[in-house]
DNA sequence: TAGATTAGGGACCGATCGGTCAACAAATCC
DNA sequence: GGATTTGTTGACCGATCGGTCCCTAATCTA
């Protein structure tokens, strides 16, 4: 490699463009934000992505990349899949829907709402996020009917993409519900759902 | 009342504002798109609401009462409390989960998301819309056990919720997801996560 | 050390943003 | 009919938008 090189750390970038997207979403993120959120100048920032359009591209990928690392890790750990996907709940609630971290909810789920940010690669980012979150519940759900856990009456795919479909609404609706109970009985609810009776 | 009367329908240029909120979301949504979609000048508008704030909290109410309204007479005219949330259901897919109206989801789901347009009353009203949604899925559900056509071994108002973000997941990822299929099954999952056995 | 190549800094750009205003028009009230 | 009140029109506003460009700085290769 030759030429001067970049004086900042591009994960540290996307990391804190990645958190005003969260924040203020697409449309309501000006570069000013960005600026601000990186330290840079724009020199640097337009030397290192074409326009806004690919910040927020990459910063998505990067947010799905780490979201989809850490729930691996989760489900790895837990005991059975039926705790796995219990312990991945909470986790998801802990993150997005507490008091703590101001209720932000999901960047993935909001970016699907938000059409104006759909042009070019995010539509195909996203759609790789749902396949592969769903892809990867449904083998879990079939692993937890084959040892008897979880119920078998109706398909795991099917109850694959009403997990995912619960989980992205409980994101959705906790922006404004914001009551701890409320989760929990959600999550609850996701576990007794699924279970074998 | 005196002085000059509007010559424009206040509840049409609602709808055109609502369409347009709808399809950009709040911050994607400029003057000039409200401008070509409703036909009126700047001053017009201006003299009408404050702001651009107001707008969208009005065409929010508006879009919400419709909503409401419509759910409101496919339970009434329902056989049962259970066959009326399937209908429900399959009135939400064709609405707004359906290749004709261009996935375009829902409203306020998507405005939930949306931590921008939340100042002063945006976030009450959204309360009300989930609080008002939640109280009249709970009594409706309530009515159904009470015939013993819903499952009678959790709370009406832990189904409710379910319901109501089973719901929201599929509105805001079936943006993503456009197969029939899919939402096919969910609904199909909703009315069976509901069934008495 | 000379030249090539790339990054950083920041002034600068036209376009568009949401919003205001003054002049004019149409209705009501006395 | 005159005064008052309100709606409509469209020019105009400063601020901000995303994005460009040029100069300088730093590093590599020869």
């Amino acid at each position: 490699m030759k030429g001067r090189p970049r004086e900042f750390d591009m994960n540290e970038v996307l990391d804190a463009m990645m958190n005003v997207f969260w924040e203020k979403g697409y449309e309501g993120t000006s570069l000013a934000d960005i600026l601000d959120a990186t330290g840079l100048q724009k020199g640097s920032l337009y030397k290192a992505f074409e326009n806004k359009q690919e910040m927020f591209q990459k910063a998505l990928e990067r947010y799905i990349a780490n979201n989809h690392a850490d729930k691996k890790e989760i489900i790895e750990k837990a005991d059975s899949p039926l705790s796995g996907i219990e312990a991945m709940l909470k986790k998801v609630v802990a993150e997005a829907c507490s008091k703590e971290n101001d209720h932000r909810g999901c960047l993935a789920v909001r970016s699907m709402m938000d059409r104006t940010s759909h042009d070019e690669g995010v539509v195909d980012i996203l759609d790789a996020c749902v396949s592969s979150a769903e892809k990867g519940l449904t083998e879990l759900i079939e692993a937890g009917q084959a040892i008897g856990e979880i119920r078998n009456d109706l398909s795991a795919k099917m109850l694959a993409e009403a997990l995912y479909c619960l989980t992205s609404g409980m994101l959705a609706t906790s922006r404004i519900t914001r009551t701890k109970a409320r989760t929990d009985r959600l999550v609850a609810f996701g576990v007794e759902m699924l279970s074998a009776r």
